[in-house]
DNA sequence: ATTTCATATTTCCGATCGGATCCTGTATAA
DNA sequence: TTATACAGGATCCGATCGGAAATATGAAAT
C-alpha cells in the first residue's frame, strides 16, 4: 500500500548505502507526507507494527517518529490503545486558528516590507507566478500543489520578518489549514491569487501599513470562502 | 543525584501500586522540571542510560520523553553524539519571544476582558494575590516560584481567551522566559507587580481596550527590564 | 614537548521479546 | 431479543541486546 522507503527483504540494505544517516528521520517524513495529503485519513488508525511491516524496519523509529507527529498535533494517542491521524478540524479549531493567524501575519507582513530586499522581493514574485500558472492552466486537481506554493508565499513573508518563531508557529498552522481545505478542496484559487496580488504590489512598493492591511484582508477573506464548509460534514 | 521516581531495586515495585498508567510520561514530567529550575544547566549534555539507571527505568521510556522535549524546543540532539538541554536563549532569541509576546498578549488580554466573568475574576485576583504576598515577604529567593505565578497569571488570561492555539503558544514562550529570566534572577518582581495590579483592574472594570494597552506595557517593561542583562553572560 | 595514530569507552539507535491493557466477537443465559 | 461474561486478538509499552558512530584516552614517534 505504501511506498516501501527501506527493502523488505534484502539481506544487507542499509549496510551497502553509504551507511544510513537518520533512520527515524525518514520514517518521520513518510508519515508526515502521507497525512498531509490525506494518504492517511483523518482519524484513521496507524498501527506500529503494521507500519513496521510496511516499511521494512522495526518498531523503534516508527515510535520515534510518532512521539514527535503527536508533539506537532498531527497524530493523537490513546494509552494502550494506539495512534490515530488527528480528526478533522472543527469550526472551533478553524476559528482559533484564524484568530491566531489574524494576530501574526498582518504584523508580519508590515515588519517584513520594512524589511524588503530585492532577494526577498525576487523570492515572493517567484512564489506568486508559480501560482498564477497554476491559476491559468487550472485542472481541477491540484489543491495540493497551490497549497505548497501558498504555503510556501506565506513562509516567505514570515522569514522576511526575521522572527524565526513566526516562522515556525505558522508554518504549523497552515498545514492545518491546508489539511482542512484539501478535504473539502475548495478550489477557489482564483481570488487568493488576486489577494495575493494585492499584497505583494504593496509590500513590493514598500507601504508598510497597506501590506499589513492587505494581510488582514486576506485572510479575512481567506477565512470566509471555508466557513460554508466548516459545519457541512461531521 | 536525581530523585528516584521508581523503587530501582524493588522487585515487583511497579505491579504493587495500582499498575501504572504512563510510564514516560512520568520522566517527561521529571526532566521537564529538572530542566526549567534549572538542575540540569543549559547545553548540559543528557545521556539516555545514566538517566535511566538514575530514574531506574529502561532507555525506552527516556528516548520518548527525550523526543517530546526536542520537538518543543527544550532539549536538542546531535545524531550518533548525544541530547543535551537546549542553549541559553541568545539576546536575538529573546527579542523574538518579546516581539512575539507583544502580538499575542494585548489581544488576549482584550479578548479576555470581554468574555470576563466570575469564576475568571476569581482565579485572576488569586494568582494575584499570592504574588503580592510573595513580594511582602520578599526574601531574595523563590523567583522560582514568582514565574510559576506570573506564568499561571498570564495563563489565565490566554485561557480566557477561548484559544487553546494561543494559550499552547504562550505556555511555550513563557517557558523561555522564565527559563533565561531565572538564569540571572532579575528579582524586579515589584514593578511587575504593579504592572500586573494595573492590567488586573482594567479587565475588572472590563475595560477592553485599556486591558490591551496594560497588557502591552507590561510586556514592553518586562522587556526592558532585562535588555540590561542580555549581553553581560556567554 | 607536540603531534599522530590506534584503541577503548561512551552513547545513540535499531531490533526483538514479553507483559499488560483494551477492544471485539461470540456464546450463554434471562 | 437483549444483555452479560468470557475468550481471543490486536496493540502499545517497557526491557534488553547488539552494532555503529563519535569522542576521549593513551602510547609512540619525531
Amino acid at each position: 500500500m505504501t511506498r516501501f522507503i527501506y527493502s523488505d527483504s534484502g539481506d544487507t540494505a542499509q549496510s551497502r548505502l553509504k551507511t544510513r544517516n537518520a533512520m527515524g528521520e525518514d520514517v518521520y517524513e513518510v508519515l508526515l507526507s502521507q497525512i498531509i495529503s490525506l494518504k492517511i485519513a483523518p482519524q484513521e488508525r496507524i498501527s506500529v507494527d503494521s507500519l513496521a511491516r510496511e516499511l521494512g524496519v522495526s518498531q523503534t523509529p516508527i515510535r520515534a517518529a510518532l512521539i514527535r507527529l503527536e508533539a506537532e498535533g498531527l497524530v493523537v494517542k490513546k494509552h494502550n490503545v494506539g495512534y490515530s491521524a488527528a480528526p478533522t478540524l472543527s469550526a472551533r479549531d478553524f476559528e482559533e486558528i484564524y484568530e491566531m493567524r489574524m494576530l501574526l501575519e498582518p504584523a508580519a507582513a508590515e515588519i517584513a516590507t520594512r524589511n524588503m530586499n530585492d532577494t526577498v522581493a525576487q523570492r515572493l514574485q517567484q512564489a506568486h507566478d508559480r501560482m498564477c500558472e497554476l491559476e491559468s492552466e487550472q485542472t481541477k486537481r491540484s489543491y495540493s500543489k497551490f497549497a505548497r506554493f501558498d504555503a510556501e508565499f506565506h513562509a516567505i513573508i514570515a522569514e522576511a520578518s526575521g522572527n524565526s518563531l513566526i516562522v515556525d508557529t505558522l508554518g504549523r498552522l497552515l498545514t492545518h489549514t491546508h489539511l482542512f481545505r484539501s478535504r473539502r478542496h475548495s478550489a477557489v484559487t482564483r481570488e487568493a491569487v488576486s489577494e495575493h496580488s494585492t499584497l505583494l504590489n504593496a509590500m513590493l512598493r514598500g507601504d508598510a501599513a497597506g501590506a499589513k492591511w492587505a494581510m488582514a484582508e486576506h485572510i479575512n477573506h481567506s477565512r470566509e470562502r471555508i466557513v460554508p464548509f466548516t459545519e457541512a460534514g461531521l
